[in-house]
DNA sequence: AACCAGGAGACAT
DNA sequence: ATGTCTCATGGT
């Protein structure tokens, strides 16, 4: 490996890149854990404004509590997150989600992280990346969160990057398990990665990943 | 005015 | 196990 790429470095190496690079706000932010996970199943495939204008129609409607959002007509409820596109869908998507939180209650806090994963996965509307951020935000646990513009970084680290979100998480289990990153430094990895990808549209990822450059600041 | 945004599911191959 | 299509608004 002494061709200098940037899988030298690890993911612990490019994380402590990442601090350097970028200054970001508190990622994620969240009044309770069902308004993470609504907003979780929001942001799929949608600017995070638009997430925000549908949480705050949710919130002011009382509808931000699982029960709540149960006992609300679909068509109403889809006309309250339309900004966030596939309103019919995604309407859809958050009763499953509420019904799977008030039938698990506390008990999804005991069980493993694969475990959960497999459960949270079987819930129409979560897949293998949304399930990932319920993990780490919600739950707490330690997963890298493998993104289009995580694959796209680590492929330019020079990491081994499949197409697919699952096909890259098997192929790079064991660079993140070697990192050894805390749930709350997975958490702020991701929202830098992010803050990354953007710069990276306007500058390219070398930009970033040369170091020791600019402190670009995140919107 | 295409193109993309903090993706997932159904279906075909 | 891997493609293609649909969902659909709002910002650049």
């Amino acid at each position: 490996m002494a061709t200098g790429d940037g899988e030298d470095r690890g993911i612990r190496g490019l994380y402590d890149l990442l601090v350097d690079a970028f200054e970001i706000e508190e990622w994620w932010p969240a009044d309770t854990d069902f308004e993470m996970m609504v907003g979780a199943v929001l942001t799929q495939n949608t600017a995070w404004t638009n997430v925000e204008t549908s949480l705050s129609a949710l919130r002011d409607t009382g509808l931000l509590d699982p029960a709540a959002l149960l006992a609300c007509p679909q068509d109403v409820l889809a006309d309250l997150i339309r900004p966030s596109g596939s309103y019919n869908q995604k309407a859809g998507y958050l009763r499953a989600l509420a019904s799977w939180a008030i039938e698990k209650g506390d008990a999804a806090r005991l069980m493993s992280t694969a475990e959960l994963r497999d459960d949270l996965m079987g819930v129409r509307g979560v897949g293998p990346e949304t399930a990932d951020d319920i993990l780490l935000y919600v739950y707490g646990r330690p997963v890298f969160i493998f993104d289009a513009y995580a694959r796209r970084l680590l492929k330019a680290a020079g990491f081994p990057v499949a197409t697919t979100y699952e096909a890259t998480r098997r192929l790079l289990a064991p660079a993140v398990d070697e990192a050894g990153l805390t749930a709350s430094e997975h958490g702020r990895l991701h929202g830098l990665i992010v803050a990354a990808g953007k710069h990276a549209r306007a500058h390219g990822w070398e930009s970033i990943l040369a170091g020791g450059g600019e402190r670009a600041a995140a919107p």
